[in-house]
DNA sequence: GCCCAGGTGGGTA
DNA sequence: TACCCACATGGG
């Protein structure tokens, strides 16, 4: 029954939406950066923060890593949190850089498990920004559960409100195949969804794709 | 002015 | 483990 939801959703969203082409950026170095600016951002911050390091030239993981506290925090402060960011950022472009001669392709090689946990090993990397690296820089198959994902889904009914990264994402992999550019997709369309009509202040739309599957399968809020 | 955003880590009971 | 809080900017 969950499984079959998340199966519909996925259609449902698809039909609407048609294919998103994520992540927002131009390359994977880009990837990372995004992912780390975003924590508990809006990507309108981000971009600007993004725009700004495009700007300074410093969208090359050597050049990034050469530049002192001051000169980087200066480009990503408008996406906020600049100091906890900034250390996060020097952190990863050690392991980058450092580590891995500034290859990405050497950076994301490897089991996704290991991938994952040297990943989760850099303070500030947690689970979904690990998660958003994996997927969309090194095509790794995880799906990244976030903020609008566990909003959805307590929306309607497939989880407590509190549900937790593991058990949503548990949920999610284990009823679809192992395919990436799925999780790929079904996570942009979440996002686009949380954006156009499930935002926090209009619980239930007229225009949200998923209201007749709702009625359907006698969930709310469309119940 | 007030609230919130595509999280994460540290502190306390 | 289970809360509580700091972290910061820009837009509604």
């Amino acid at each position: 029954m969950q499984t079959q939801s998340i199966h519909h959703i996925y259609s449902h969203l698809y039909s609407a939406y048609g294919p998103q082409q994520w992540w927002p950026a131009d390359s994977p170095f880009e990837v990372i950066l995004g992912a780390v600016l975003t924590q508990n951002t809006r990507w309108e911050n981000v971009r600007m923060a993004l725009d700004n390091v495009r700007a300074a030239g410093m969208l090359v993981p050597a050049a990034l890593a050469s530049l002192d506290e001051a000169e980087l925090q200066a480009l990503i402060r408008p996406a906020g949190f600049f100091r906890q960011k900034s250390a996060t950022l020097y952190r990863v472009l050690d392991v980058l850089v450092g580590q891995c001669r500034g290859s990405m392709d050497i950076f994301l090689a490897g089991e996704t498990s290991s991938v994952r946990a040297r990943l989760l090993d850099i303070k500030g990397v947690g689970p979904e920004t690990a998660d958003s690296i994996l997927l969309y820089a090194g095509a790794h198959p995880v799906f990244v559960i976030d903020a609008y994902t566990r909003r959805i889904c307590s929306r309607i009914g497939m989880c407590a409100p509190e549900a937790g990264y593991a058990e949503l994402q548990h949920m999610f992999m284990q009823a679809l195949p192992e395919d990436v550019q799925m999780y790929n997709e079904y996570h942009a369309l979440l996002v686009e969804l949380a954006k156009r009509c499930c935002t926090k202040k209009r619980p239930a739309c007229d225009a949200c794709p998923l209201q007749d599957m709702c009625r359907q399968l006698h969930i709310p809020p469309f119940a």
